[in-house]
DNA sequence: TGGGGTTACGCAAACGTTTACTAAACGAGC
DNA sequence: GCTCGTTTAGTAAACGTTTGCGTAACCCCA
């Protein structure tokens, strides 16, 4: 591999030159520009990411900390971040959040001794000692979760969409409405989630019923059963991930019971896993890779900490329907 | 941040000595061990990865290249990938190879700066620009995908996994039996499968029909509904991936014919989609996520550089059924 | 043509480690 | 008590960059 001065020599000028060359710095002519670029191309020369960042203390990784690495959310989100990165130039690197904060701290001091550029949390909150595992002056933020201390993060407004979500339910004609919520405390999105179903329920008058599952698959099944034994008449159920959601679409079938006929199910996120049930399931909508997206453009751009809210939507699809006659 | 000069000042040591005792290298007393121990943790230190990349040539990054980052096969190898590479203290660096094979060697030469210990690429072939690209003595390995030069991969055989996928079918007693293809072009592991299955059924002497799609949901439908067309008596369809097959259960629902009492649907990969779909997918499953560790075990045992071909397995779910009556 | 201002470029130190080399200290055997 | 071998420890160079500082060369105008 050759190095700086392996191309100075060729070039027949110093390292300090080719370097400036390199980096698009002014203080050489033309001429040596192109002898410069000559002997680059020539020797395959590529600038050692070690050297420039131990002199530079930064390096353009960023890195994004995910629940799970299979994760369908999280997965859209880092293509954003993967996307953005790229396109500036950047390389990211990939943790995992939902092994406890001890790992996460873990990852954070690594992160920092990589002189990172930045890092991005999905699904988690930002707690005091990440930030301090990370060191204070690399910026860390927080995605599709609004954080609720000053740190800063790029979500939805998770209640109100939960509240719209509700709320196109009881249009729909729905009077008896269930909840799928999540593990309140693997991701406290959820807590606010509900707090949205709760406030339209009550708005409107109608009775709350809610069962908690932890946002995954295989947890929708069993506590939509236990859903409609607390609640017979049920005639939609509003789950607050798309996974949940998709799962309980199928166990209704299996169940003998008709979507949307005889019952509605609306999900929430807007994964690819909501269009992989049939029928497709109607949910509430976050944009997930401009998020991404938009967490690297915010780590990116020193000055501004501020958070932001993107708007939610409401996407409907083959899974609800008005409320059946009777 | 504290550096080792900063420790051993502390300790009152040379940083020698502090690059011994934090390497577990010889050379040093018990009393001096405990000393520098005492002020690692007092200064809370951390070595510099830059620092230390940079003089051993050798940093602990294994980067890991997939099709798409949102992909559900890529995130279980991913998952196992990142497993391992953690327990041994190694973080990963992601990539994208769905955008051509110019920008993959982009990557790799990025990967190269960071002196990074190995890469894995998933689902895609190792080409001799892209082990160009990468410098000579960093490993690289496929995963998922049976290399056909001297390249090292890991994969299952496919080409015998589509042959027992279809020869399942046949025994179920269906005749007519479909293949939703995948692209040829961007992974070549379609074409591998596409060979088990005409062998299949060549050798059981029955009539093969066969539509491309490109492997991912959407291409689903509209080549699902070109089989049909073409064999209007087909009894079976058998998909060569999870999100193509869970599409065809979909489609089938949706255009009025029950699966798999009117026809039955046969996956691959035995990724989560297949199960978010009802009834959900029988399928050819690979061992994803053993394949993810084993690729990093590869890549950090220096010696080995032999291909594995692990077992494949029928998966039975409810999307297979014994051939209708008639 | 000479002087001031600008531009082009090189020198060398620094970033935080690792590691060959060297030397002091120590213990043991005679 | 001397020598020798071993253990413990320090010195300094090197890894491949970037960048502050200094200086030679150049340009323009009086």
């Amino acid at each position: 591999m050759a190095t700086i001065r392996d191309v100075a020599r060729y070039a027949g000028v110093s390292p300090a030159t080719v370097s400036r060359v390199v980096n698009g710095l002014v203080g050489y002519s033309l001429a040596t520009q192109k002898r410069v670029e000559g002997a680059i191309l020539a020797l395959d020369y590529e600038p050692d990411t070690l050297a420039r960042g131990l002199k530079t203390k930064q390096t353009s990784v960023i890195g994004v900390l995910a629940p799970l690495v299979s994760d369908a959310l999280a997965s859209e989100v880092m293509t954003g971040v993967e996307n953005a990165a790229r396109q500036r130039g950047y390389s990211v690197m990939l943790g995992r959040t939902g092994l406890g904060s001890a790992h996460v701290a873990g990852y954070l001091r690594t992160l920092r001794t990589y002189r990172s550029a930045g890092v991005i949390l999905i699904s988690a909150a930002i707690t005091p000692d990440m930030r301090r595992a990370l060191g204070a002056n690399v910026p860390l933020i927080a995605v599709a979760i609004r954080d609720q201390s000053h740190f800063p993060s790029i979500a939805i407004d998770d209640e109100q969409a939960a509240y719209d979500g509700t709320r196109y339910l009881i249009d729909l004609g729905h009077r008896h409405i269930g909840l799928l919520a999540g593990d309140p405390n693997s991701v406290l999105v959820n807590t606010v989630r509900e707090l949205g179903y709760l406030r339209a329920m009550t708005d409107a008058g109608l009775p709350t019923v809610l069962e908690q599952g932890n946002s995954l698959y295989d947890s929708g099944p069993p506590a939509l059963r236990r859903l409609l034994e607390r609640d017979p008449l049920l005639t939609a159920v509003f789950a607050l991930s798309d996974e949940m959601g998709a799962s309980a679409v199928n166990e209704l079938q299996r169940s003998g019971r008709r979507v949307p006929d005889d019952i509605s199910v609306l999900g929430f996120d807007n994964t690819r896993t909501s269009q992989h049930v049939y029928p497709a399931l109607s949910t509430v909508s976050q944009p997930l890779e401009e998020m991404g997206e938009l967490a690297v453009e915010h780590l990116l751009s020193a000055g501004n900490s501020r958070s932001r809210i993107l708007l939610h939507a409401l996407v409907t699809r083959g899974s609800t329907a008005p409320v059946p006659p009777g």
